[in-house]
RNA sequence: GCACCCGUAGCUCAGGGGAUAGAGCACCGGUUUCCUAAACCGGGGGUCGUAGGUUCAAAUCCUACCGGGUGCACCA
């Protein structure tokens, strides 16, 4: 083979302006890593934008320098003639064979050509973390599927991934259920249906509570809430009752969120909830108290991060334990068992200050900012808000967003849309599959296409759209893929992998690289935390197909050009598949 | 009061040093002897909150201000 294996175009590209740049210009790392994908296709596929800058340095026009490093650059072999535009941009075309070439290669890969990072680190993913005996509502939803995506990018591309669900499962929402079972429980429906009754006591409970919004904290004199309140310290004082019910009820409660996991496809290698760490929590305060990280301050114990500011308390006054206190310990025994490069949260950003907090108390401890601790890492994302711009959350005390109850709505609501569409040939169909991979599917890619750091609007009407950057779009691109190779009488095993690969069309060109760019849209997402350069690239991936789709006929092609189409086709669906499986959404072979 | 995030087309949002700033929806106009019309093509529409600064180059980086959101000891 010509070529040296590397899918990945843009670093290819920066090895040969690195190559070229090397002893020749200052600083070629940085010069070669202003190769970047084209503004837009009609310069070409990618540019090179070191000329300007180094214009200035070397004290030469820019276009006269890179005219120089063009006659440095070895890329007969992979380019078409670059040529010089404007001030100095070098304007890059890759040779059709080339791309012929690595698409060949591809196509017999079962990675479709991305390749294992070289370097894998060692990541802890702590996401999700709902609290047990509480009904889950979109308030988890980001997390859960934010988390469940990076896992699932950073393995794909070779790192070991562990996955914990950092679960509330010892705070004041058991003491809810405690109370509920002392005061409201129906036992005949425990004993049929445990999971049920439990949850339907701590809704049962909530109502009576006078505060309107969250559980905790609010009106002091609210005479259930305290009545809870009591309950939760009882069982953290050891309370052999409270205590034996929280050891029959967990299971019950985890039997709950595991329901909903499995719905959306979401793992996890460790549930480690906040109960795990109780019996480290009083070493932990005792430890920062003796080397003089904590003290004491209004009775409680506390971290003053500046002196100003409010400290982050590790130990309230009434000798209870706070959850910095829990995430201390939690870090410390994620270091001991799993010695991560580095330790990822996946939480909501108005937690932005209880994790600068946190992570700056553990490098005082001397967990962190060593050589060898890891890195501490808040991953924050904005809320979901209603079509009112005000976050979705329970309101009037009732739960309007009750997350099994809304993937029901999501399901219904596809189902709607496969009927409105498929009123002819629904026999052809699998409604029921259909509905559900799309519905869930559009829940997540709603979550998952947005820039994690902003606020979103939850829309139906948008998330379930067929036009646009949806799942929907994209589980649909991929099922014609599909139905194109059924038609064409070959299945994916008996599909010709090793015919040559033609790009005839500027369609299929541009497809091509899209195809191609897999690997290079993957790193930066991983490195940036970001799902949705992911969706993006599925969009542009799609749009590309869309256009090939148009222009070039597939089963009617020219018999030259067909085993070449089908590959494309099937590439095409690879490619699709594997984006959305990264997102953890599935495909369906028809829709 | 202090801190963090955000202000880009009518709406919802991308883009976070590079060429005339993009998409979807909405609006206007077109396309089907053709592999799923759940599709495609074209058009209008923007002082990128404001003012300075850095740079060969700023929506992007820095500073100030304006507007919005969120968080700031005993809830997690």
């Amino acid at each position: 083979m010509r070529w040296k294996l590397g899918m990945n175009l843009l670093e290819v590209l920066r090895g040969r302006f690195y190559q070229a740049l090397l002893g020749w210009a200052p600083d070629p790392l940085t010069a070669s890593a202003l190769v970047k994908p084209a503004t837009d296709s009609k310069f070409g596929d990618y540019q090179a934008n070191a000329a300007m800058s180094l214009g200035k340095s070397m004290g030469k026009p820019p276009r006269q320098v890179a005219e120089e490093l063009l006659a440095r650059l070895q890329w007969d072999d992979i380019l078409e003639k670059p040529e010089i535009a404007g001030p100095g941009f070098i304007n890059l075309k890759f040779r059709n064979d080339y791309l012929e070439g690595l698409l060949s290669q591809a196509a017999n890969d079962d990675r479709i050509g991305i390749a294992k990072v070289a370097n894998p680190r060692r990541i802890v993913i702590d996401f999700s973390g709902p609290n047990v005996a509480k009904p889950m509502h979109v308030g988890h939803l980001r997390s859960t599927i934010l988390g469940e995506s990076l896992a699932r990018l950073h393995r794909f591309l070779g790192h070991l991934v562990i996955t914990d669900n950092h679960l509330g499962d010892w705070g004041t929402q058991f003491g809810i259920l405690l109370y509920g079972y002392r005061n409201k429980l129906d036992a005949e429906n425990l004993k049929k249906n445990p999971v049920a009754e439990l949850a339907r006591l701590y809704v049962e409970v909530r109502k009576e509570f006078k505060t309107g919004s969250d559980e905790e904290g609010g009106d002091k004199s609210d005479p259930v809430q305290d009545a809870c309140r009591l309950e939760t310290v009882k069982l953290h004082q050891g309370d052999e009752e409270n205590l034996a019910l929280w050891n029959r009820f967990m299971p019950f409660c985890l039997e709950e969120i595991d329901a909903v996991y499995r719905r959306l496809d979401v793992h996890f290698d460790h549930i480690l909830g906040e109960s795990h760490y109780q019996p480290m929590l009083a070493t932990v305060v005792e430890d920062l108290l003796s080397l003089g990280i904590a003290r004491e301050s209004q009775g409680a114990v506390g971290v003053f991060i500046t002196e100003e500011g409010a400290p982050a308390l590790i130990r309230k006054s009434d000798g209870a334990f706070t959850y910095t206190t829990t995430d201390l310990a939690t870090i410390d025994y994620r270091i001991r068992e799993f010695n991560p490069t580095e330790i990822l949260y996946v939480v909501d950003s108005r937690q932005h200050l209880h994790f600068h907090n946190l992570f700056e108390t553990a490098k005082r401890w001397g967990r962190t900012g060593t050589e060898s601790g890891p890195r501490l890492v808040h991953v924050p994302f904005g809320s979901v808000l209603g079509a009112d711009r005000k976050p979705i959350k329970t309101r009037d005390g009732k739960a309007v967003a009750n997350l099994d109850q809304l993937l029901d709505e999501a399901v219904r609501l596809a189902g709607e849309i496969f009927d409105a569409n498929r009123a002819e040939d629904a026999e052809l169909f699998n409604r029921s599959l259909v509905a559900e991979t799309v519905g869930i599917g559009a829940v997540k890619y709603a979550d998952l296409s947005q820039n994690r750091t902003t606020d979103y609007v939850f829309s139906w009407e948008k998330m379930l759209a067929m036009d646009g950057n949806t799942a929907a779009y994209m589980q649909y691109a991929y099922a014609r893929c599909q139905s194109i190779l059924r038609k064409a009488g070959v299945s994916p095993e008996a599909l010709d992998t090793k015919a040559p690969i033609s790009l005839a069309t500027p369609e299929e060109r541009a497809l091509a690289i899209q195809i191609l760019r897999m690997e290079e849209i993957l790193l930066a997402g991983a490195s940036e935390l970001r799902p949705n350069i992911i969706t993006g690239y599925l969009w542009d991936l799609a749009k590309a197909y869309s256009g090939f789709f148009q222009n070039c006929p597939v089963i009617k092609a020219p018999p030259a050009l067909l085993p070449s189409r089908l590959l494309l086709c099937h590439l095409v669906a690879r490619s699709l598949k594997l984006g959305l499986d990264l997102l953890g959404i599935q495909v369906i072979e028809r829709m």
